[in-house]
DNA sequence: AATCTAGGCTCAGGAAAACTGAGTCTCAGA
DNA sequence: TCTGAGACTCAGTTTTCCTGAGCCTAGATT
């Protein structure tokens, strides 16, 4: 008859975790967000945890987190635990199930580059199965569950394409542009992610001009794109995601005017591929597919 | 307006660790002791998690378990991750709260061994808060929030006592006791969790003696101490635990015979003790008293 | 063979944890 | 002064987690 008193509890992991998240990311709504809840469910975790050490964590000055001296000095351990839990879990998932392989990518890469290119990657590799996830911003690369990411972004390896822009809009409207001056006659689209595109442009490719930049300005950039299509104005198109509607015709640049930004598109992996893995195949192929 | 669908959801971390429990251990009971729930809770989570793949971890075997491969390949890095985690966690715990010394002791050994000590160490160290839980194993020294444990063992390393062994009884009964034979005249008192000890006894010190050794089984050694100077019988004393009620006379060892075992009193320590911490300064203390 | 035992499984019910959503508070910067 | 970001609170709800009892199987025991 064994005598089992609870003793001192183990910290509730998922307390662990996310108090380990709001150090790391500096705040709760950003913590929050990596962990898919709200930031009211991080405080709540941070607070219990806090009382049942009976020491703060961070110190709370209305505007936003700071970690104390106990915070600061155990997140690095907590920091790479997870990390090589992430890794494990990932590691799991992938033997699991060796034949899917999970993307993350911007929307706007999701629907514009990497969706015109799976019908010939099904049908080059049917026993690999592709899931998509599309997201804001890159996912942390340590935890996340995917084989492969496609992002804009500065880094150079595994860049896929330079970062070209320019003005496009649909065959009809090129009529009416001439010169970058007409662009203020006409409704420029802009994507709320890339809000900066029109100024980065002309800067470079019509200094000087005044660009009044009004028009619709759209979550989505393949709406954007879409809208553009069908008439509704001007777009700022990004080479690589337009590729398909230029060589189609649909969409036209009525101004030889490209700007090549710093970034690229680039695709990330987590963990190391091996070649002959499905993960390592797409990877590959995708890579091969990029001039096209 | 981001767009966030849940994408491929991580496995609960709960169920992790009680997959790296139940692969480490060998088995739902042994997991869920150590995790402190019932086997049906460990079954629960491994079958969540194995469905949440789509990939078994164990085969069962109605008999009990058996890894599967892809179980096996993956364990080392969860039982590292977890390792760790568990070390952050003791690091924060200590962190929080330096002045509070977790100690983790077999039953016996805490109420007989450690708690005579504690008042003249709380007399010399006021500050220290010391924190006391029995159980019948010693803990996996990589997680447990313990600084110091005190258990039985066979391992050289931290010893503080031999295991001696001799049979006691209260001054009274001790009369009837001149030579061994007399022993199955009186109630031999057994400890459930040291049954053996009147058989390796009496193989060394009576080789030849049939003994009855039956009598009251205690599932408490405290408790049968406490019996034995009550008068109800003979027990088996372990040196280290009754060395208090035989330099008090409250207990006498009727035969000069005494049987050395291969274990012993034991100190170890999860983690590095610096030596003027608190949980340094206890485990220092403790091994200079061990000789008292 | 019949029984015993260890260990896993299942299922329903209930406890505990986690999360949300709405509203509040506070400060920094415009 | 206003606004916005970010954290807090609290009630209510959803989800997860756990237990407890009984069942099932296969090796060990008699």
């Amino acid at each position: 008859m064994a005598v089992k008193p609870p003793g001192p509890r183990q910290p509730p992991l998922n307390a662990l975790r996310a108090f380990e998240a709001a150090a790391r990311l500096g705040g709760f709504a950003a913590a929050a967000e990596e962990l898919n809840v709200t930031p009211g469910a991080i405080s709540a975790h941070v607070k219990a945890l806090e009382t049942e050490l009976g020491a703060r964590l961070f110190d709370r000055n209305a505007r936003g987190l700071q970690l104390t001296g106990l915070g600061a000095r155990v997140l690095p351990a907590f920091t790479e635990a997870f990390d090589r839990l992430g890794q494990a879990t990932q590691t799991l998932r992938a033997e699991a199930a060796p034949n899917v392989v999970h993307i993350a990518a911007l929307p706007s890469v999701a629907q514009l580059w990497l969706s015109p290119r799976l019908p010939r990657l099904r049908a080059e590799a049917p026993e690999i199965e592709i899931s998509i996830t599309a997201m804001e911003a890159p996912p942390n690369l340590k935890r996340a569950p995917y084989d492969l990411c496609l992002f804009f972004g500065p880094e150079p390896d595994g860049r896929l394409a330079e970062d070209v822009i320019f003005p496009v809009c649909a065959p009809a409207l090129a009529e009416q542009l001439h010169q970058p001056e007409d662009l203020n006659r006409l409704p420029c689209l802009t994507d709320s992610t890339w809000s900066e595109d029109w100024h980065l442009w002309a800067q470079q490719a019509a200094p000087g001009l005044r660009l009044a930049t009004r028009g619709p300005v759209l979550s989505l950039y393949a709406l954007a794109v879409e809208e553009t299509v069908n008439g509704a104005g001007v777009l700022i198109g990004h080479q690589a995601l337009i590729a398909g509607h230029l060589e189609a015709g649909t969409l036209v640049a009525p101004f030889d005017a490209p700007v090549r930004l710093p970034g690229g598109l680039r695709m990330s992996n987590p963990r190391p591929l091996r070649a002959n893995t499905p993960a390592g195949r797409v990877a590959r192929w995708l890579r091969d597919s990029a001039p096209a």
